[in-house]
Parts: structure tokens; C-alpha cells; sequence
DNA sequence: CAATTGATGTAATAACATAACATTTGCAAT
DNA sequence: ATTGCAAATGTTATGTTATTACATCAATTG
């Protein structure tokens, strides 16, 4: 899937994600936004709904927040699964995929006759620089 | 770790979700105690923390629910890193582990020098059943 | 223009989770 | 048995995340 051009909302909510050091919840996306006319927690859903399905933007279900694709341009979406190491100290997250870690998940799901639609796989831990 | 013998409350969360058809929320959880002396979300927060600790529950992120293991006596922590896949239809969750995929995901994350705590995977789609 | 579609605005509410503080219980040391 | 401590519990209030419902606006199209 290519990315269309993003409305007002969305290019908002990117941008804060983008400019960001590490992932955002919704409110404080919202909150960020109060100045360029934001007032409700919708109007941050509904882009960060349309980000996600262009690929723009993941969601990092084991901390209800929201972060900028790693890969710009690259279409996230083709390489398979995303994985995340999210620092829990800095928040710090690094992005990656791995094909023989998908080829084996998919390989046990088919073989319980399951059909995976959205798979999520996130570590956390410290990086680097916090685990010193 | 051994677990140890489960106090009132943490009994009384256990069995409904070993007696549940799939994972409950707290708050579901919590309506069924209520006849139990069950009154607030603490009460029920309070034995999950401890249950996910002694490693009988898990815990599924994208769904905010709570599910009993599904491997009773084996102790789940030492089998290393444990996926799921959820049902998104009837709700039904599989539990399972793969050392291969443990394997590529701690090298991968060793490689960047981050240290992990605590792992999700979590596959979403429609059981056998729900996909006929 | 009328109809349709997608985006937006706003208010209210639902769903999930924790903070703060008081009380009770079980158990060990004196 | 009493004291002291740690773990568990009870209770109220609050904080955080997400959705429902409904109204309006803008662009497209027949
Ligand atoms: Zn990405
Ligand atoms: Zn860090
Ligand atoms: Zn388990
Ligand atoms: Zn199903």
C-alpha cells in the first residue's frame, strides 16, 4: 500500500510523533496539539487510526503508546512482523524485523489451522546506555 | 520459583479464570467475585500481580484481559519466552513456546546491547473454527 | 444542485489502572 | 501472651486510555 496524502490531523499527529525521542500516548499527543486547535482525544484517534494503516506509525501495545515507523519511505508493512525493544528506563525504541522469527511463528499458527491477522512482538528492557 | 499456596482473593481470581472459556478483564473478573465480597478493581489487580509473578496467569497486552496458563504445574517462566495466539471472534487464546524464536530474538537484542526483561508476542486472527 | 463520502468538531461516557490511607491477619521473637 | 512486623485486605478517590453518539463541514460526482 502507498501512504496518500496526509490531511491537516494527520500530518499534526505525525509530526509530533516524528519530532518525538521516543513513543506518545494519545493524550499527550493531544496535549501537544492543544496549541494548533486540538481539543479532543478523538481528533488524535482518528489520525493515529489512518497512520496505522498506512504503516506511518506502529502502535506499542504493552505500553498504550504510539511511535514513527523506523523505516521512512520503506513500507513497514511489506517486511513482515515488526519487532520492538522499547527501553523502560528512556523510553527509547529500536525497530527490527526478522524473517526466520516470522517463518516459525507462521509456521505454528498454520499448523493449528489458525489465520493471524496482527501479531505484536515487543521487548522490554533496558538499552544500552540505561543498563550501565 | 515454586508457587506458593495462593491466599482468599488469589484463589478466588485463579479459579475464575481457570474456569473462564478465554481471558477475562479485570473488571469482568471482578463482576464475577462480587458475590464473593469482591468491591473494587484493587481487590482483583492486587491477586493478578501476584498470580503473574508466580507465572499461573499471563497477562495479553493487546487485549487488556488476563488468561490462566495453560500449562498447569510446568511452571510457564522456565520455558522461556511464551506467545499467544487470540482469537479475535470466539476469544479462544493458544499458548505456546518456541526456543527458536526465543533464540532470535535474545541474539537479536544482545546485538544491541539491550537487556530484556520481559517479552510479549501476541498473534491476533480468527481460530479454525471462527475461520470456516 | 442533490447526493455521497471522508474528515472534522464536541460532549459525554466507557473501560482500564493506580494512589493513598486505614485495617486486619498471620506469624515469629521476646 | 504480648509485642512487633510483614503481607494481605478493604475502601475511596483519582488518573489514564479509548470509544459512542451526534452534528457539521468540505470535496467529489452524477
Ligand atoms: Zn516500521
Ligand atoms: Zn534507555
Ligand atoms: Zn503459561
Ligand atoms: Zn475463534
Amino acid at each position: 500500500m502507498t501512504t496518500p496524502q496526509l490531511t491537516k490531523n494527520q500530518s499534526l499527529v505525525f509530526d509530533v510523533l516524528e519530532k518525538a525521542e521516543g513513543p506518545l500516548s494519545a493524550y499527550t499527543i493531544l496535549d501537544k496539539l492543544r496549541d494548533h486547535g486540538f481539543r479532543a482525544p478523538l481528533q488524535v484517534y482518528r489520525a493515529l487510526e489512518k497512520l496505522l494503516e498506512y504503516g506511518v506509525v506502529h502502535r506499542l501495545e504493552s505500553i498504550n503508546s504510539f511511535v514513527a515507523c523506523a523505516h521512512p519511505g520503506e513500507n513497514c508493512h511489506s517486511h513482515g512482523i515488526v519487532a520492538f525493544a522499547i527501553c523502560e528506563s528512556c523510553g527509547q525504541v529500536m525497530e527490527f524485523h526478522d524473517h526466520e522469527v516470522d517463518h516459525r511463528l507462521m509456521a505454528w499458527v498454520r499448523g493449528q489451522k489458525f489465520k493471524p491477522e496482527k501479531t505484536t512482538i515487543e521487548i522490554r528492557g533496558l538499552c544500552e546506555a540505561c543498563a550501565a
